[in-house]
DNA sequence: ATTGCTATATTTAGTCT
DNA sequence: CAGACTAAATATAGCAA
């Protein structure tokens, strides 16, 4: 085995052949975290040799890993991450906690999309005229809550955040981001409501009675199926 | 080096550090496929150890993952699907494109996300009435386009798709994921567009003059970066 | 708590079938 | 092409500092 020089192979099919089998060992070490040391990750590898993006570990751990931060309260989220050490020493460290905070909320929301549509085929709804209702709706949401919240500039139960982080209206952030969250879900649901889903592959394990086992073991038992069907 | 059992790591203290030393392993893996076989990966891992949780190949790596998917137009990422060997067979054949389809919208969807908030802090805008101006503007024209897809049943300059995924209208499928991915894009881009960037760490690299190579290298370029910056 | 070390386990490039 | 094989390269668990 050659030492590899660390740049693009060359040769066609051996590069492919290199991709196929380092895809391989990747999905095994991802495996092999989550596993060993109990948390969740998640990778998409785009290639051309597969139309479709591959994801792991699959829709349904992603799935399984959104709904899991959707346990908490978007309060606890914010709550836990203004418990942290040192954060209120310096303004510096006020600020990246502002960015933080933003990131995590849009790595979420992204997560909830895929989940949102990932999750949802065997809803219910059967035409584009119900898709306008549902959407509409979510519209009209969106912009009473965008109203009210420029109009008395606050409509949130959350609690104030400690202050330093007031550049940016902290209710604006987490009701927002709530409000773009549920439109989004709301309407990639919807969109997919209207997917015929009777030859669906996908929808098999979606038929299956659904059973939650305790966290750990349950991501565990959901990724080790899903790596045992891959190899 | 005992062979390991694939279960959790019991001991709190050798979990952790084999955690610390895999991730580092999946990186570097990951990193290497992409530049041995010339293609994008993006991983995500959750965990105890970090309040963030870490992303790969770092929101730069992603938002440029988005951008060169964007320079397809929709039209040509439909067409290219619609090409592809033995679509048109069997109706099952085309129920699994029509769901692999829509798994890419919502994948890229996601991507966008991404891409419109890890991009866009050194956007202009400054309060929250503009905030609310820009999203009532999105509002609207998702509103509009819902309208007119539901009124003339036809608003769409993309080819028609061939029958058999007609069971979802295919126009109503590609504007449906334009029009959703626009307001989210816009959406948390306004959003962005609030938090004051004078002290964020994350915008050094994009006020640095912006610069374009071919893909490829460009691509490894700026993994090879995000690498090293990690080891 | 990191860092380095090293004996093994694991991965994989090239090759053959 | 997809598997098997194997020598070589890597990754890493358990220690040690």
């Amino acid at each position: 085995m050659r030492k590899l020089k660390l740049s693009l192979i060359a040769n066609e099919r051996s590069r492919k052949k290199t991709f196929m089998k380092r895809k391989k060992g990747i999905t095994k070490k991802l495996h092999e975290l989550t596993t060993l040391c109990g948390v969740q990750a998640c990778g998409v590898i785009y290639s051309p040799y597969q139309s479709v993006p591959e994801v792991w570990p699959s829709k349904e751990g992603a799935h399984e890993v959104a709904m899991k931060f959707m346990e908490m309260s978007m309060a606890t989220r914010t709550k836990k991450m203004m418990d942290q050490d040192t954060y209120y020493q310096t303004k510096e460290q006020v600020d990246k906690l502002a960015v933080e905070n933003l990131e995590l909320q849009v790595k979420r929301f992204m997560f909830d999309c895929l989940e949102g549509k990932m999750s949802e085929y065997h809803y219910g709804a059967n035409d584009l005229h119900d898709l306008h209702r549902y959407i509409d709706q979510y519209i009209n949401q969106l912009t009473q809550r965008m109203k009210s919240l420029v109009e008395n500039g606050e409509s949130s139960s959350f609690p104030p955040l400690p202050i330093g982080v007031a550049d940016i209206d902290p209710h604006a952030v987490a009701d927002f981001a709530v409000d773009v969250k549920t439109a989004a879900i709301g309407a990639a649901r919807d969109f997919c409501a209207h997917i015929p889903y009777q030859n669906m592959n996908m929808n098999r394990n979606l038929q299956e009675p659904f059973q939650y086992h305790t966290s750990r073991n349950f991501y565990g038992h959901i990724q080790e199926e899903v790596y045992n069907n891959m190899t």
